[in-house]
DNA sequence: AATCTAATGCTACAATGTTGCATCAAAAGC
DNA sequence: GCTTTTGATGCAACATTGTAGCATTAGATT
């Protein structure tokens, strides 16, 4: 085990993907490492950073794979929220279904973990796999800042 | 006038746009008037197909600047639902905090005009400037054709 | 009709994501 | 420990979605 990584984080990473019957690779420990420390969603390229600050050589296309799979097993799940991109982040187990808010000052989204985002009743023949609920707006560290102004 | 068009309809959307210091181009009105007609958003391409089989010349960057002329002067708006690709509808008055139905079968957004899009209670500094809640799944018609497969 | 300038259309580009294929390396077998 | 197998990677090339700059066109006004 390499000494500059934390053991549990570490192993429960490779157990995950051991679990689901996929190799355990560099790539796919770090991301899911890095979804594990994150408190909020993160984008690719902010999880290709991360492999960079770790020196894991990678490019685009293993990391959106990488995510992909992990999409696929059910590890982690996409969110639609700010801009383009997708966003990443765990699935922990019966906490999928919260609520995000997407900073339109700063551009992060924040996971409101206590905001649930159910699916309303709906007309008939509906079948409702997910919902998506995100609320766009200005975050709570943005909105101390300043009312209109990027600074206070 | 133009013996093709609905006059009521041309003429509302001429209205909308000089109402709002715009100059009436032919791409502005043809916009307007395909997201009137449509029940649904439209994509950015579906609303140049459209104006294709109207017979009026565009490109890309006209109808992306067209489309974002009417969401700065709140005639339109943007939805994230589906995909990569914005949505546009067009905004009815105090009508547009309904939430929308992504049907992951024939890729279609459904606007759910009975299911309010809400904020509920957040955090404290979080100012909520719009929420979006899509729900995704198979929508009534892709439902009755076939629960796993295309066709029934 | 002449004027003014918003809007268009072109080119070129940026950002995000995908496909095909040769190579590498993780897991399994010996 | 070495070889085999094949899933995962890395590269190049491409597809989609959206923007920026700038010359030209055409809507509104005089």
């Amino acid at each position: 085990m390499p000494p500059h990584e934390h053991p549990a984080a570490a192993d429960s990473a490779r157990e995950l993907i051991a679990a689901h019957g996929g190799r355990v690779t560099r790539t796919r420990v770090a991301v899911i490492e890095a979804l594990q420390r994150s408190a909020h969603p993160l984008s690719h390229d902010e999880i290709g950073a991360t492999l960079d600050g770790a020196g894991i050589g990678h490019d685009r296309v293993t990391l959106y794979r990488a995510l992909d799979w992990l999409v696929e097993q059910g590890i982690a799940q996409r969110i639609a929220g700010g801009e383009r991109a997708w966003r990443f982040e765990i699935r922990r187990d019966g906490d999928h279904r919260h609520a995000h808010f997407h900073c339109e000052r700063c551009g992060q989204i924040v996971c409101l973990e206590d905001v649930p985002a159910a699916a309303p009743t709906l007309p008939a023949g509906f079948a409702v796999a997910r919902a998506e609920l995100v609320l766009h707006g200005a975050c709570a560290d943005c909105g101390r800042a300043g009312v209109e102004g990027k600074e206070g």
